[in-house]
DNA sequence: AAAACAATGTACCGTACGGTACGGTTCCCG
DNA sequence: CGGGAACCGTACCGTACGGTACATTGTTTT
């Protein structure tokens, strides 16, 4: 299921250069046409409808993101938490990013119609990913005696929410994303410390 | 600057109607002329265009909301940490409210054109209101003692953060809002008991 | 009672966009 | 070389919607 030729990729692209630029609106079927050099009847073809394209561009932005294996190397608690901070700003640097934040406002925009399946697809292909990697990590992190928790469940929806706050949908709202970000570093040590106050093994302090 | 005519407010009430029932393409201006049993041309002149519908429809429906007045009697620590989960709660049930999550969807969707305004006037006046009261709950905390923070914004958006998680874009996103609170007192109480780990006096643990 | 105003509902206009059809061009394969 | 597939560009169609005009009816004011 490999899923583009190079050629539709690159029209993908295009297109979501264009929803970046100018919003849902902005991607007509014409105006995308145009811009990539090929013929509606090309995207209709490829690509059914202009539901489906906005699909295939939620599938072939999420297949550009790699998540990173997990070094099974034996951390110390230091390494730990210092890649739970580098998770953090990991998340806040792709939520906060113009292509994602795009595909996010068109799959809300959309998710009135034909059952949410744009924001399915956003659920899938765009959250998912980030926390089967933060729940690997959080796990590494138990077998090692650094956190403690039963549900992992529960522990990864707490990070994300100490992590994120209400930035995202701020953010989706139209703030802008450098009023959030104001020294992301320090944010992402400050959340990172505080989920271990709730989740660390004993009464550890970073920080 | 009291807003509109009780007919007016009727008409915005009808408008958000047909907005949580169909979404944003459902609320046109012939739909709800029809609906309304009002004329496009009412329309027209009470609210200028499409977008100051839109507007009015969103300061109509937060001009329903009433924040409570802070009843500034002594509270003991079990009445304040009722009242954070009384919020808690308050606060999941608004999120996941159907006018609620159809007028963010809207704002979103609209956020790339005109700079975002109807994004500002969510932000305004949905959000702002909700802030106002959790800071002067945290405000009253600290002062009793309950609490310990130096910056209350912190501590407000750390509150936001463990109550909300991630919930509220994933409901936006069209995850049933049934399946996100499940036990929402539950959920709450959970919410303060951490909150109290990071920012109570002590080392108090309710639940 | 007459005039002024407000509001309804219908009809109309222009445009923008999704979707289709078609002629012309390039490229591959036999 | 020849035939066919893929594709580009353009032109076209139907429709839906935002916005305006107008004729009619009801309501207030003088």
């Amino acid at each position: 299921m490999e899923p583009f030729t190079p050629r539709q990729n690159a029209v993908l692209e295009c297109a979501l250069q264009l929803l970046v630029a100018g919003g849902e609106r902005a991607l007509t079927t014409a105006g995308l046409a145009r811009a990539a050099n090929c013929s509606k009847e090309s995207l209709y073809k490829w690509f059914g409808d202009r539901d489906g394209l906005l699909a295939a561009m939620i599938t072939y932005q999420a297949s550009k993101v790699r998540t990173p294996g997990p070094r099974e190397s034996i951390p110390t608690l230091d390494d730990f938490s210092r890649s739970l901070v580098v998770f953090a700003e990991d998340l806040m640097g792709v939520l906060g990013g113009d292509v994602s934040l795009a595909l996010n406002r068109l799959a809300i925009g959309q998710a009135d119609r034909d059952g949410a399946q744009l924001g399915a697809l956003v659920r899938e292909h765009g959250r998912l990913p980030i926390e089967t990697r933060a729940r690997a990590l959080l796990e590494l992190g138990r077998r090692h005696g650094y956190l403690k928790f039963s549900d992992t469940h529960e522990a990864y929806e707490t990070l994300y929410g100490l992590i994120v706050r209400d930035n995202h949908v701020r953010m989706l709202l139209g703030e802008s994303p450098a009023d959030l970000s104001e020294d992301r570093p320090r944010r992402a040590r400050l959340a990172i410390s505080q989920f271990f106050r709730l989740f660390g093994h004993g009464a550890q302090d970073i920080e």
